[in-house]
DNA sequence: CGAACAGTTGAGGCGCGTCAAACTTGGTGG
DNA sequence: CCACCAAGTTTGACGCGCCTCAACTGTTCG
């Protein structure tokens, strides 16, 4: 329970009591090891099943016929894997390793206690769920009408700043595991576009790479260039009281 | 109480408690007019109030400082606006009406006894939520990765499910109220290519117009092209029993 | 009747895709 | 510790889907 990543992450939010804290510890008893490039649920199939994230990276993604691809999220540490999809019958995307991932599953109907017992727990999932959907609708502004360049820029700045929820001192560079592919299915281009603006930016100093470690370098800049501004916190003011 | 939109959409879900209903009813106790275009809430401001959209369409969207536009979102009667936005404290994009609408305004905490007194309501508003965030997914696919053709295709398989919730009969079509320039930003186009495209969909039969009506000839075809699948279902399997 | 706005149509241009061939890197086994 | 291989990245030439600009055609409503 020290160590729950969940704990860690949603504390970030908001005070939370013991009740809470053993609450949600119970979601992370269970653990397993998974490979890279793993496939963890495929789309069909029933979901039964949740994952807290405990370390690694995920995506979630969708495969058309031809063989396009669409990533559709990135799933770090602290992350429940995918608590979006607990309100349907069937998985609706495939869900894979991005790195070698520890995961701890629960069964759907872990969350009823949480549900029925902490009103003030429930509303803080509510309430991350609700940023998520931020966060997708940004992304949708970004594929949909900025440029390669602004929607790269744009990428870089929402992964650090999900990382700085977990990760501390990201201020000299993180570690970027995901491929050019992965990054091109996320934003909509191709890998062969991808390289060549990254090229760009970092030409123009707004980052600097070495091997798959990127560094922000203007953040200011950064976020002129695709009008992005992220917001941290979230209110709290309406929820319900501990008890 | 009895027309009650809110209760409408969302007991095609789940039975609701005679308690419930009333808990949902208060949402609907006032009632205010909006005209066509009219702004119902600028970005940066607090977000104090949420509404229930009584009639009319409203769509939330979001600007680049040079007028670029994408739009983010379309609220239908029996939605409430803007969900999305009650865990942030300051609303991130307009929202404006398409059509003349009735909305029901409610302070934040107004959900505040919902939470606390209904377990069951909560998870079905956390359902909704969750649903909306597929649909999301849905379009960031469809813009990251679908053609014009495919995109448009999609979108009107996607209103028509989104207004058989809500509206009876549309086997024979609908009335669309979104401009080409509408349609345009909803799927990271132009509105001069959004025509050119739904003149060739149209001469392919897939749908026939007029005026502002559309109706859809050919839905399997149509889902063929875009592979969108509609599912209209949630999974109530986990909710907390009613009182 | 005319202004304002939405939709249509055509000509031409550009950003990003496609294809293909080098080059770099990191992991693996001898 | 080096040699090797597979996977990922970079680079260049070329093409296409969608954008831009612009003129024209309804259509609605004072």
């Amino acid at each position: 329970m020290t160590n729950s990543c969940l704990i860690a992450k949603l504390g970030r939010f908001t005070e939370l009591s013991e009740a809470d804290k053993r609450l949600l510890a119970i979601l992370e008893e269970d653990e397993r090891e998974y490979r890279k490039d793993q496939i963890v649920r495929r789309a069909g199939r029933p979901v039964e099943y949740l994952f807290v994230v405990k370390s690694g990276w995920l995506t979630s993604f969708s495969m058309l016929e031809d063989g396009r691809r669409q990533l559709l999220r990135i799933f770090y540490p602290g992350d429940i894997v995918d608590l979006s999809e607990i309100a349907l019958h069937q998985a609706q995307h495939d869900i894979k390793c991005v790195t070698a991932a520890v995961l701890c599953p629960f069964p759907k109907a872990g969350l009823e206690p949480l549900f029925s017992q902490s009103p003030r727990l429930t509303a803080l999932l509510f309430s991350m769920t609700v940023k998520e959907n931020a966060a997708l609708l940004d992304r949708i502004r970004a594929i949909g009408r900025l440029s390669a360049y602004e929607r790269l820029c744009y990428l870089l700045l929402e992964i650090s700043s999900r990382l700085r929820l977990t990760v501390n001192g990201i201020e000299d560079g993180f570690r970027l595991p995901l491929t050019q592919s992965d990054i091109a299915d996320l934003l909509g281009l191709t890998n062969v576009y991808v390289s060549k603006t990254m090229s760009r930016i970092e030409r123009d100093r707004l980052i600097q790479r070495q091997g798959n470690r990127v560094q922000i370098l203007d953040l200011k800049r950064m976020r002129d260039v695709c009008e992005y501004s992220e917001n941290a916190t979230i209110d709290t003011s309406w929820f319900p009281l501990g008890d």
